[in-house]
DNA sequence: CTGAAAGCGCTAACAC
DNA sequence: GTGTTAGCGCTTTCAG
């Protein structure tokens, strides 16, 4: 299976390499009639461009490497990676890039991925995720010169872009949703704290609180389902317990649920449960499912004492521009913030609205050119950076 | 930021570009002090390898392709997927290889990429899952001469190699099971059966069945909650319903449940449900999580005719090698059967025996230097295969 | 043990 | 419009 070159091409045409490259490539120096001979001919002898020599002589390449560092064996837990692939891949494909994957759990080799497929022109440039304070990703990849688009929050280093959650705005709706409700204490159960979303899920939600008079105790958790329960069972062992949480992720909030039943509460009865993420799980792990819903309502005389009649509904979503619907596990469309800084990108600014559907994942972009989901828009950012780089 | 290369090196050093290419190769042919100096010089400077300069030269990449054909959508929901990437990703993290992904849901889509990765040399080679019946990509891939490894199916092309799923195992101990807990009477509802490995499954459990005279009664579903949902409540509307059901992930599994409750039937003890997977999910949605075995029980007596007392234990649990341990949700470990077949590297028969924790996804292989995960275990093939190709 | 040189497949000046 | 040529960074003969 010898594989054909654009010398092939050129020899069989009678043509020189460079018009054979001029053609494929669609770029003028070549006749129309030419260029059609060069591409009939390609098809039919199903030539493709090497990518190592093309990348090679361009000195730049079509993928996108993606470094998540996390426990394998939780991510296959979390809904939230699958999506966020998804999303990316969606970009991905109509843009016919790749994806350049891996998974680690040791930040050294973390940081040596980045170097190493860096230097080694694998990829055109990264997408990170998780970021923690005192990241040192954003310095490393400036250092390096690679481009990197940040997502979820602002990178420490002004000069690379970033996709935003409305953070703020989540937390605000939570506690508002929660305090119309009647709750006056709320817990949060938040993820790791070294997580800079969280860090600023943990200030926002303490001020919303704050701003309404509400008493607040926040549990940092792990993201898994087991603390998210040991967290929730401290607060509800509490002789001032909450009568309402909000917990980083769903995973946590399942283990909400559990470290409910596990005491013969209700939910919501005993405890509203307001979560991030708004994954399938939500679907579930439906707390209303008849004949839970009755169920619950047998149960609830067991516990006189604890029962409150104040919440009524089980906010089992997130990110939501609206107030969550009760007993919904859908969440509503929401109106994202203009995703970037359009200093960052001085040829072509990127500044766009996104109309995005948290649920699916996809987006709706006033740049119709644009991608369909928010990771694949970042995914798109990648070479565009790229362009205004290297001008 | 001007990139290293060995031609740098060798200036700094005095020596010529393929002395140092030899010492940073390992080859013979330079002192062992020479390769010292180059060594720490590169360190030094932070060297790395073009990759795609290598891979021109070379003919050949360490990166491996894995095309998924599901919708992105329903892929975020099926744990099967995550796991299987993180096996993979377990195994490329020792390696130091990397995984080209892309995740598309159109099949003239998926072999054009097949046919382009190969093509422009991007990848070493692919790992194949979800193999249909009739599926084009043995052919395809053995046309390319593209070596591939299929998973969970045998490939229609002998001369491919595959890793196999004790499908017919799982079957005859989830049947044998319910058999000997006293259901004459089975329910099987499989994954969508253009999938090779359900089609087995839809004959061997049927196999298991006849043997020990239960009547089965199959109903085709694809994976979804939804539709599992759909499909059991098919099953238990009819006035003949099944006492126990076997289904084909944990997604349809759970809809089994909901199927139920929302019948206002208990399971198990109108209902005992067993399925292929044991992922998260089955610690999520615990049928038994207190007060939830309680309320089962108060349940019951509201629909006596259709509450069972011969099943007392749900079997949340999959391909376990001995009998699921009552309502565990926890598979024990198993044995998987040899993963190839030894013709296929003449050169270095690559057949060995792993001992796989289904839960985890790892595997201990009784050849040492081997993976950690059966799909890690895969993608070491590859690279494999190249050696044993081109010789 | 070392150096010069060819070539992997493609792009991009630069001449014709 | 078309052909010639010089790299891109690395590997690999083949002489010294």
């Amino acid at each position: 299976m010898k594989r054909v070159t654009i010398a092939d091409l050129a020899d069989r045409l009678g043509l020189s390499k460079s018009s054979v490259s001029y053609a494929l490539n669609d770029r003028p120096g070549v006749s129309d009639e030419t260029r059609r001979r060069v591409l009939d001919l390609a098809d039919e002898l199903d030539w493709h461009p090497s990518s190592s020599a093309r990348a090679l002589s361009n000195k730049r390449s079509d993928t996108i490497g993606l470094v998540v560092r996390r426990d394998p064996e939780m991510l296959s837990t979390e809904p939230f990676f699958v999506r966020v692939l998804a999303g990316m891949e969606a970009e991905l494909e109509r843009a016919d890039g790749a994806l350049l994957l891996r998974i680690t759990d040791d930040p050294e080799r973390e940081r040596a991925i980045y170097r190493q497929w860096w230097r080694s022109d694998r990829v055109a440039g990264f997408i990170c995720l998780d970021q923690h304070v005192d990241d040192p990703r954003p310095r490393l990849l400036t250092s390096l010169g690679a481009p990197a688009v940040f997502v979820g929050a602002p990178s420490t280093d002004p000069s690379q872009p970033h996709v935003l959650s409305p953070e703020a705005e989540d937390s605000e709706t939570l506690v508002g949703h929660l305090a119309d409700l009647g709750h006056r204490h709320l817990g949060h159960v938040g993820g790791p704290i070294a997580l800079s979303h969280e860090r600023i899920r943990h200030d926002t939600v303490a001020a919303a609180a704050r701003r309404r008079g509400l008493r607040l105790t926040y549990v940092g958790a792990d993201y898994s389902k087991a603390d998210g329960q040991r967290a929730v069972g401290e607060l509800l062992d509490r002789p001032d317990a909450p009568t309402a949480i909000i917990t980083g992720n769903d995973l946590m909030a399942v283990g909400a649920v559990h470290a409910v039943r596990a005491r013969r509460l209700t939910s919501p009865g005993d405890l509203a449960i307001a979560a991030w993420d708004d994954s399938f799980l939500c679907q579930l792990v439906d707390p209303r499912s008849p004949p839970w819903t009755a169920h619950l309502a047998r149960w609830a005389p067991w516990r006189p004492g604890r029962s409150s009649t104040r919440s009524r509904s089980l906010a089992w979503c997130s990110r939501t521009a609206g107030p969550p619907r009760a007993c919904s596990s859908r969440a509503p469309r929401r109106w994202a913030e203009p995703a970037t800084d359009p200093d960052l990108l001085p040829t072509e600014p990127v500044q766009c609205i996104l109309a995005c559907d948290d649920r699916t994942g996809s987006v709706r972009s006033n740049q119709p050119t644009w991608g369909s989901s928010p990771l694949g828009w970042c995914t798109r950012l990648i070479p565009r950076l790229g362009v205004s780089v290297s001008p």
